[in-house]
DNA sequence: CGAACTATTGAAATAGCTCAACCGCGGTGG
DNA sequence: CCACCGCGGTTGAGCTATTTCAATAGTTCG
């Protein structure tokens, strides 16, 4: 059973939330921002391993990441899946899958999580006085379609050495982006995981490691990262630094 | 310089439009269609290679198209290019990249095509009266984010023969929701994009095209493609029929 | 009719996979 | 405390699906 913790009155809301600025209401006019306090109701705590949400299960609601991290997949019938994306703090998860009113996707905390639940009904709720959260919501639903065709990208037209590579940067912008070390991470995934999001096998994701630390670009220890040449991982996908 | 051509007013509007079932209005109750006639104001009328759209635009409208097919692609800056998807009549075009007003891929007519426009503000502005309408839009967006899940699910996943396999089954799904032949079309892409959408070579995608021909699944002449074995198709990709 | 695409087919090269062995680390229980 | 297990990661060797390069043919179109 998932863990609700309902939102105290005096406790964080959007308005006041440190992840404001790179979460739901970024980018909206601080008036606007001011008005969302209602928006969030509960949060939910997640232990590693668990599902924030699964595939065919009814969807009311979008979750912001607060702590931890999340990966979405897809099941096959086989029991196979395909991971489709990580999540880290202030990312909006549950976009996808709006059809029918069932999610598409499941979502699992790859680490102890905690995300705000953004009920769909309050969005509606409320856009009634904040106009342009309907605005932030088709550009958060926007911004989820462009990633998705990033990694078509990545699984279309590059060679594996090449999407390791797009990986480590753009974990790296987004890692910034919350105020860690744009060189110095620890990826909450295992290689396995990693492989399966590229399109390549474990086995193909140690190689690149152990070849980039080779190289000098990186230095890796388990999943502790080290980013010693970023304009060679720049190279390596065709952007002149 | 696109073709604009203005809705008279006696012409077809969504609630009239023969597309009305499979287009933006699929699935909204019948009363609220019926006040939709306002959204779309104007069609665009494109030659093939015509581009309806291009990255890096102002985006301010979504298209729904009428006649025709229309490809988007992400293009690189070495000139390369990964096509993310290929519409049919009744799918909406341009639900990516809304993020900062610009659109992030470009979109090209395969063949003579025409699109309606909706602008966005009016979106907003006969939501007021249709409340249906910004759920439509979500699901529309939502809708769009699956869908490139499942071309994720394919090229991380699949094989060379399962990405074709699924691809026609995909196709022929959807010509059949537009009232065409399940197994029997004409593909509107050639072996090269068809190739660079599947994550293949267009040598592979033609050896496959004759394989699954000697095999008996389908019988292909260019681009005319009939299934004769519908079945295999769907047992390659794992799905026992 | 010839030029320029578009598709097919073959042969050789290779990137990434599979299978398999091994290592190191953290927990668990005797 | 130490032996043992299991899991995640690394590394090697051989294999194979797909690519690359190349030659040929069919189709479209001015």
């Amino acid at each position: 059973m998932l863990k609700h913790i309902p939102v105290a009155a005096e406790s964080t809301h959007c308005s006041t939330c440190m992840m404001g600025s790179v979460c739901l209401p970024v980018g909206m006019p601080a008036s606007e921002v001011a008005k969302l306090d209602d928006l969030v109701k509960d949060r939910i705590r997640l232990q590693k391993g668990q599902a924030l949400f699964q595939h065919g299960e009814k969807l009311d609601a979008l979750f912001g990441l607060r702590t931890g991290s999340i990966k979405t997949q897809l099941d096959e019938a086989n029991g196979a899946h395909q991971i489709t994306g990580f999540f880290l703090p202030g990312e909006i998860v549950g976009l996808d899958g709006m059809i029918e009113g069932e999610h598409s996707s499941t979502a699992i905390a790859m680490e102890d999580s905690e995300a705000c639940v953004v009920k769909l009904q309050d969005i509606d709720e409320i856009s009634r006085y904040v106009p342009s959260l309907q605005h932030q919501v088709r550009r958060l639903m926007s911004r989820e379609i462009a990633r998705s065709h990033q990694v078509l990208l990545a699984l279309g037209s590059m060679r594996s050495e090449q999407r390791l590579a797009a990986f480590l940067l753009n974990l790296s912008q987004r890692l910034t982006a919350l105020g860690y070390s744009p060189s110095e991470f620890i990826m909450r995934m295992s290689r396995e995981e990693l492989g399966n999001y590229l399109g390549l096998t474990l086995e193909t994701v140690s190689r690149l490691f152990s070849r980039f630390a080779r190289e000098g670009i990186i230095i890796v220890n388990q999943r502790d990262i080290k980013i010693t040449d970023m304009a060679a991982l720049n190279e390596l996908i065709g952007k002149p630094c």
